[in-house]
DNA sequence: CTTGGAGATAAGAATAATTCTTACGGTGAT
DNA sequence: ATCACCGTAAGAATTATTCTTATCTCCAAG
């Protein structure tokens, strides 16, 4: 039952643990980092930076994509973000740090976090270390979401 | 021990395969097309496009980089060939088809295949039924091969 | 074995995603 | 309050990929 249950952390928490791995990489603590690290943060949906630049621009007009980019770029060197891997021509990107997976629908491409901690516990095939030493295991799970099947099934009445 | 074996299939034996997935599909076989197919069974380094061009340009100096981006996207529309997930801006891809999963190198970012039947054949959490149907399980390893921890440790003599 | 026509290719132009350059402005130590 | 440093905005530049168009190739039917 605890399996795939989600590990909280809330925003406030997250954001002053933020704060405090920038101080210690000695990166500023501008408005435009703190905004759109927080953005991030809050979103479930694996957004791109051109995304991300589309959901704060309401709140700060003059922020650049290319700030989104930089920042994005500088959050992932000093591992306070993910990029996440995806067949698509545009990155998207996580803050959720700790260990977890992803659920990829085919048909809507939303990712989906989940956490599996057995796997995470379990031990990778003997051959595998002929190869040298492992320090991540990821699983990928792809399939349709119920909303999608449901569409399907209905069919789509746009 | 059979674990993480290789199942084997002949590269003449694949590419008749190749040939017949194409007439099914009504694909013309073309020289360009047999010849990108080919280069990229042979490959075990899931390349880029241009990476396919380049080794493609030696034997067929005419073959244009589009043709071998054309041919992919063709490829992979018709479910020929894949491409693969990675954080890279050049999309790179593969033609080996049947179940398997990735072992990416941190250091030199070479993607290795490997097999893992026991995890194939296994089931995810229920939890994740509710979100919907799972078509595709795949596992990626992280981590730093033999080659480059002897790199690091030695230090590089370049 | 020729031929017609659908579909494939080459070349160069165009677009999309991301990054660089430069001048300016804000941050935080003093 | 001041200054040096680092971050930002704006526009230009790069890189990856796709489109346009004229030409060519494959292959089925004569």
């Amino acid at each position: 039952m605890s399996e795939t249950e989600e590990p909280n952390e809330s925003l406030p928490q997250q954001m002053r643990s933020f704060e405090e791995a920038c101080r210690d990489a000695n990166l500023k603590l501008t408005h435009q980092r703190l905004e759109i690290y927080r953005e991030l943060a809050s979103a479930t949906d694996h957004p791109s930076a051109e995304t991300l630049h589309r959901r704060l621009q309401k709140a700060m007009p003059t922020l650049s994509l290319d700030t989104v980019y930089r920042t994005l770029a500088t959050f992932e060197q000093h591992h306070l973000i993910k990029k996440v891997q995806t067949v698509d021509s545009q990155a998207r990107y996580e803050a959720r740090m700790i260990q977890h997976h992803h659920l990829i629908c085919d048909t809507c491409k939303e990712i989906m976090d989940f956490y599996w901690t057995s796997f995470d516990a379990s031990s990778v095939p003997e051959d595998i270390q002929a190869w040298g030493s492992i320090k991540n295991k990821n699983v990928t799970l792809y399939g349709t979401c119920r909303k999608c099947q449901a569409m399907k099934k209905g069919g789509n009445p746009a």
